[in-house]
DNA sequence: TTAGTTTGTGTTAGCGGTAACGAATTTAGA
DNA sequence: TCTAAATTCGTTACCGCTAACACAAACTAA
């Protein structure tokens, strides 16, 4: 059945004894072709399976109507939530979208950057390994005319470019807040790498939210991790290290983290153990297998993100909103109690 | 700095008062190129920020380096862990990944299957969602002369087709025979969909293993469910029924069911659960957070399945293994004890 | 000196589409 | 009946890049 001649807008214009313009108009629906005409055509172009190379389409058109995603990895659910967004939308508009991960690697950013450049996407939106200093590879999107619009990882110094970040401030300080209105009066804070940029929002949110409700802060019950489990469990040890200022509850950056320390506290036995209530943030589904779960989770919303950056970059290419005119949307989180 | 006239061929040629072939050849570097002129147009191509028009590139040369990958979704860490494979395979060779998920739906899926052919992939990659039956949508591929690997899910009962699977026979086979080498003669087998094609050949390994090891096979020891947490304890329920066929073990086919299965015989108090010993397929790394973690899990390797998947691939476009030569692959399994 | 090579560059056609423009035929209006 | 306006289709140039082929200049060999 493998044909050899491919069955381009020439070859169906043969067939049909017409021209290819004739062909490429009726195949459009352009209201200056025949009824007639465009009936034989496009029962032709169906019987002979016609496709239309994308390649041809792009090159004369110019545009590509690909959306390109740069993201660290798709192991982290946060991230393959916020595609489900991304994709969503896009597909409405008639959008494709090409899902690239750098594995957190500079060199590999770089290259998925440019051959997405290559590619001439449309519009790129991306996520930025925790390596990324320099921007020169993401800035010729912009010099090219081609929006960027940073979501959730972005450079938090740089103010001229176009961002979607979830409120993780909001969130922090609901989680806090939550925990503070069930009458903790000792909440430990364990956030995440310094280098990513919204740990500091976390941490103002967990600030501000102690504040705002006369809880005394204590530099002690502060401590930060990454994702090595080592270095979470001495972080634990130490906010867990004080009698006389001993934590009745936890905030966590982030869930994987939080079952750590979790665990941890557990293998060790601590007193006070099933009194502690921990909250992290992810909300992943595992949550209804642990023993001890964690008593809140603050759901980040990742499609929500995911979404919003796909309607601004689509607004951005459409010339709605004037590409030096940087944005920065904030989308909430949800206090999710479990039980 | 945005640059209005895009950067090309024919720009870069004008500028350094040269055809535009000369430019091209010298970028590609032709050996009939005079080093001096090289250098030249190199140095002008970069300064510039020349970037090649893929699009431009692929209409000329028909074919697009681009491999599709169509599966079910990205929530699953065995599709993102096999995209891992691929991908990085997949670059090594020179060739771009374009993922699309038919959230196991039909009508996503034929969606997904004509974007990747307008866009000329060299080739296809596809775990087909739960409801395909009919293969039109991904026939088209071969009819155009572009290679089609399934990959897991696949169409049984189509030996014409490419194929990589997971040795899901050997791995329930260990699994089981794991399990009867810690005594155990009682083995409940919790098994999935039965339209996923694979449930049957995890049966086999099971009955296998029971079977050259002496240990008699029990039906009522055999249960199915799907994603649905009701019936998958529904199903437990009906496994650990009978005092008199009491199962002291279980093998599942994927490990959140597992969870959801080992759960629900701790909430109902089974008498012997702590002598239950389960192994489920998946090994996620959530394990090591469970207070009643599994014994053992069969890892399905599925880097290794990207992998064999893409290696297949790249044979068929580089002709090396003729297209109507159906190949099939079986990636063996691995059980990961756990302690 | 002449002819054949080698070397380096330009000319040109074509990949598969789109659409502005032109041209022929039909229809409508006076 | 004659002209203007629709209607319908074809001609053509172009998008950015590749490469076969042509061709001129310089070099080599006889």
């Amino acid at each position: 059945m493998t044909n050899n001649t491919p069955v381009t807008l020439k070859f169906l214009a043969e067939k049909l004894k017409m021209s290819v313009s004739t062909v490429s108009k009726a195949l459009n629906n352009y209201p200056t072709i025949n009824e007639y005409t465009k009936k034989r055509v496009q029962e032709m172009a169906r019987d002979l399976h016609f496709t239309p190379n994308k390649s041809a389409i792009n090159l004369k058109e110019k545009k590509s109507r690909i959306i390109g995603i740069i993201l660290p990895n798709l192991l982290d659910h946060f991230f393959t939530r916020s595609i489900y967004g991304v994709e969503q939308f896009a597909t409405q508009n008639g959008y494709n979208v090409i899902i690239s991960q750098s594995h957190d690697d500079l060199e590999k950013e770089i290259q998925s950057a440019n051959m997405l450049l290559r590619s001439r996407v449309d519009g790129l939106i991306v996520a930025i390994s925790k390596n990324t200093q320099d921007f020169a590879h993401l800035d010729q999107f912009e010099n090219m005319g081609i929006p960027v619009v940073y979501y959730t990882r972005n450079p938090s110094f740089n103010l001229s470019c176009h961002k979607v970040l979830g409120n993780t401030f909001q969130g922090c300080y609901q989680a806090t807040k939550f925990l503070i209105d069930r009458g903790h009066k000792k909440i430990a804070y364990l956030g995440g790498p310094k280098m990513i940029n919204f740990t500091h929002d976390r941490f103002n949110g967990y600030i501000n939210a102690l504040k705002d409700n006369q809880v005394p802060f204590s530099a002690e019950l502060v401590a930060y991790t990454d994702f090595d489990k080592e270095n979470t469990i001495t972080a634990i040890r130490n906010l867990f290290a004080n009698p006389e200022n001993m934590p009745t509850a936890l905030v966590a950056f982030k869930e994987p983290i939080l079952f750590d320390a979790i665990k941890y506290l557990r293998s060790i036995n601590h007193p006070n153990f099933d009194e502690i209530e921990c909250i992290g943030f992810g909300n992943t589904s595992f949550i209804s297998y642990l023993d001890s779960p964690p008593i809140a989770s603050v759901e980040e919303n990742p499609e929500s993100v995911g979404e919003n950056a796909i309607k601004l970059l689509l607004q951005l290419i459409n010339k709605e909103i004037d590409i030096q005119n940087y944005q920065k949307v904030m989308v909430d989180c949800k206090l999710i109690v479990h039980g």
